[in-house]
Order: C-alpha cells, then sequence, then structure tokens
DNA sequence: ATTTGTCTGTACCGATTGGTACAAACCAGC
DNA sequence: GCTGGTTTGTACCAATCGGTACAGACAAAT
C-alpha cells in the first residue's frame, strides 16, 4: 500500500547539509533547503519533519560520512605517525580548496553550542571525544613501537591535536592567510615528533 | 540648535554588543537588540543606522575595549613569559566563569568570515594579526633575555599560540569539559617553556 | 478495477524579520 | 517665546520566516 518516494532521501540530505554547512542554522532558510534538495514543502516535510530534525539529520550523516569513515580509513593505516600527518594534511588542503571555506560542519556547530537541543550538543561532544580518542591512540601506539618520544602524554598530546585542528578549521573560514595553516599543522606533526607528510 | 541625546551611546552599545557576541549577527534581532539597549526604534535607527552598522560599531568597540587594552596592559608587564601566561589563564578563567559561554566575540565573527562585508573582516583579520604580533614580540623579548630556549622560531611559536587561544574559545562554549581547557593552555605555556601561572 | 495509504505540490497561515515615515517632544539660540 | 534642527516614540510597511492544510497524484494490494 505504501508508495516509494520519488527522490533520493540521502541525495536531499547531501544538499541540505551543503546549505547547513555553508551557513549555519540559523542563516540556512527553508527556502534556501528547498532550493537546494529540489523538493517542495510537502515533500522535505513528510520526510524529514522540520528544520530542527533535517538540521540533526544533517549533522548525523557528516558525522557518519565524513569523519568516522575518515577516522576508521587512517586507523587502518599501518603507520600510527602517517594516519595522523596525513589526517591534518588532508584537513588543510580540503580547506584551501573549498572555495566556500565552509571549514568543518561539526566544529561550526560546536562554536554554536548554546543555541542547539541536547542531541545535537551530545553529537558534536561525542565526535570531538572520538576524534580526540583517534590522537591519543595512534600517539600510545607510536610509542610502543618507538616511533615517538615517551615523554608525551598521549591523552595531553591528543587534546593538543584537537585544539590545533579546531583552530585549523576555525581560522581557515578566512580570518588568516593559508600560510598559517600551514604553520599550525607543522605544529601539529612536531608535537608528535614528525616532519609534515 | 541640537539636542544631546538622551542616552549613553556607548553604554547602548555595549548592550548591543553583549546580544550580538552572545547569539551572533543572524540570531540576534532587532527586537532583541531593541530590548538589551532600551532604546526605542527611532532612536536605535538614527543613532546607529541599522543592524549592519550597529554590528560593526559593536565589533569595534569590542576590539578596542576589551582585546586592545588587554593587550596593552599586558605588554606593560615586565616579564613577557607572564604576560603570555596571565593572558591565557585569564581568557581560561573568563571562558569558564561566563554562565552564556560567549567566548570571544572577534573569534566567533572569524567562523562567519564568509558572511561579513569587508570592513568587519578586515577588522576580524587585524585583531588576529595583532594578537599573534603580541605573542611574537613576547617570545623575542623572552629569547633576548634568555627566559626562553632560542629553538623556537617566534613567527612560528606566535602562531602555535594564536591556534591554542582560538581553539580554547571555540572548544569553550561547551564543546569540550572545562578541565581540557587547562590542557591547552598548559601546552600553550609548554610551548614557551613555562609552566601554567 | 477498486481500494488504501502514502507522497507531492500548492495555497495559505500567523508571526516575525529589518526598515521607514512622520508627528510629537524637546532643547539651544535668538 | 518663538524658531530651527534633533531626537524620540509609534504606527506602519513589504518581505520573509517556519510551518500547516489539504486536494490530487500515485503505486501497491486485493
Amino acid at each position: 500500500m505504501p508508495w516509494e518516494k520519488s527522490f533520493d532521501e540521502n541525495q536531499a540530505l547531501d544538499a541540505a547539509m551543503q546549505v547547513f554547512w555553508h551557513k549555519g542554522y540559523e542563516a540556512a532558510s527553508m527556502a534556501d533547503l528547498l532550493a537546494a534538495t529540489g523538493l517542495t514543502r510537502g515533500s522535505l516535510y513528510n520526510a524529514f519533519g522540520g528544520k530542527p530534525a533535517l538540521f540533526e539529520r544533517a549533522l548525523l550523516r557528516y558525522d557518519q560520512d565524513y569523519r568516522s569513515r575518515l577516522i576508521a580509513q587512517l586507523e587502518a593505516l599501518d603507520d600510527p605517525l602517517e594516519a595522523i600527518s596525513t589526517f591534518f594534511t588532508l584537513v588543510v588542503d580540503e580547506t584551501r580548496d573549498d572555495p566556500q571555506r565552509k571549514g568543518c560542519f561539526l566544529i561550526n556547530t560546536a562554536l554554536d553550542c548554546g543555541h542547539h537541543n541536547a542531541k545535537v550538543n551530545q553529537l558534536v561532544t561525542q565526535a570531538l571525544t572520538q576524534l580526540q580518542a583517534f590522537f591519543k591512540g595512534r600517539i600510545e601506539v607510536a610509542q610502543a613501537r618507538g616511533l615517538s618520544a615517551a615523554t608525551l602524554s598521549p591523552e595531553t598530546g591528543a587534546t593538543a591535536l584537537l585544539a590545533l585542528l579546531t583552530s585549523i578549521r576555525v581560522l581557515g573560514r578566512g580570518a588568516v592567510p593559508d600560510q598559517t595553516l600551514l604553520t599550525i599543522r607543522d605544529q601539529a606533526m612536531a608535537l608528535i615528533g614528525q616532519r609534515a607528510a
């Protein structure tokens, strides 16, 4: 009795994600989202329920499709330091290559923490925590293999890397020249006793 | 023939600044600003001209009254490393003590770079540049006096400090526990060979 | 072919958006 | 006290905000 939707839900979600990512929650209007997804009002509200719900879905999709997947790929690399250096190089390149300078959807949202519901906040916190855990794990492996100096606490190092990552994504939105982003990345590499990839 | 205003322009500006600082440009409505300043529509538009113009004035005031003044005070300190450590401790304390978790008005605005006019963007860029120059200057003095290891390039070190500052202000808005902010601050201090103040 | 439940498109909603118009209130200078 | 130039308060504006209602289109099940 049901009837399959005439559009790809994930495709629409991706389009909506781009809008929220670029403009932020407030500045993104339903009109923008309708135009980007190509849906009509009826379809969009029927499929997603409303602006806040759509935002949650979009953010969740970003978390799963970008962040989680990237971390999983990098954790599969044999060399733990290469995993980290590849990560930072990837982020800097991505930042520079994006003409819209959207930065990171999760970190952009982190700045609006106080203005979102608990579910969104939890997603952001959890994502950052997992990022930190990724750094910590790689540092531990590196130290166990004697690739990295054992003087640095993995916990502290991971926090520092998270901080540097955050700043690249924030400042990379246009506030500083690209060269500065490279310098920050190099600092991250120096922290774990590695040259830039 | 003129007639003096019945309100303190700077006082109104401060009130407006708080609103923009807390909510961001988009989410701050004229109704919010009118309520916060206590002005009526006529007065506000007459005195400031409109929302974008008011935002510029508010941001400029933040830049001059908070950032510039703080840097000037710290530069007056004799010990350059104390200037930096005091700065970071102040920022972390300010972040923790603010129940609204507003972060830094300039850095919040930096994240919205693409959505403001050239004047705002220039102000943000200039503010960050001056912050970096402050760090660089203090590091140079510290090295000249033998207080800090000469292995670190002042330019690079300043960029790293700016990055760590940025992350404290962003993550401090609620995405990570306060303890993490302290860890980041300690990393900044370690960078210049100094324990936390 | 008819029924059934879902999806799609559009018209419409009240509320709110930033902004303007303008008369009344006001004080300085004459 | 009159005049001139400002400021103040309010009424009003078109545009847009996010969201709803609902009729018609559609495909699966019988």
